[in-house]
DNA sequence: ACCTCATATGAACATACTATCATATGAAAG
DNA sequence: CTTTCATATGATAGTATGTTCATATGAGGT
């Protein structure tokens, strides 16, 4: 493997699972292993796997406690990126996009290209 | 032609050979697909897949001329985008990329079971 | 020390993705 | 309407990626 490169912290985030693990921890806060494979109806050895990458790219971060290590979101970074991106989808996203971000209009229907 | 899901803008941006078309775009404005490839050192019918791909994502636009057919970047989401990301990989890639590689820990473990 | 729960890790397998090739479509020019 | 240049598209081979299984490691309790 490399150094995560600009690269990677897109490639980190094109996967559904780990985007769903962010949105989790985004909506619902700090969460053990166990309960994000609860959760998302995952095994605990997928989640665990994907979690290190995210870590990787501090998208999140852990702490130990007792048995359990708590997974985070990076509020700094992350929570603005998604914005960012969800701005996007917003925008442009036609329909029947399921989207489970934290704050959301109605999506709405055509293309609002501006054309040049 | 499907509709782009919410994950579907990640997993687009998730690809190197994509990620450097929008920056190319990003830095050069507008390109022809020839021109792009010769950039990018690829095949054109490998270009003209990837550009369908942010097509669909509308990441990038499009205007025939002449027999050409110009691309370009989407400004209004995909600049802002990019520099949320640049903000995250400067502040964690450049220290960060070698640490979290060497920071895993080498602790010597007290009890090993053997295998069944 | 042992046991158990929680998490991490490695390897093997299944699947998804990309790059490539061949060829089709389209646009201008003669 | 044929040729040529530019791009798009479909099929497929090759490769990367995620998922799963088995098991190792860690922490806390008894």
């Amino acid at each position: 493997m490399r150094y995560p490169s600009f690269d990677h912290f897109f490639i980190t985030l094109g996967n559904k699972q780990r985007v769903k693990m962010l949105q989790l921890l985004n909506n619902e806060g700090p969460k053990s292993v166990s309960s994000i494979a609860k959760a998302l109806n995952a095994e605990q050895s997928a989640v665990s796997h994907s979690l290190q990458q995210l870590l990787q790219c501090h998208f999140v971060a852990v702490k130990q406690d007792g048995k359990e290590r708590i997974y985070s979101i990076n509020e700094d970074t992350v929570a603005p990126l998604f914005r960012q991106i969800r701005k996007h989808v917003e925008k442009y996203c036609i329909e029947g996009c399921e989207h489970s971000w934290g704050s959301k209009k109605e999506v709405s229907y055509g293309h609002k290209r501006q054309t040049a």
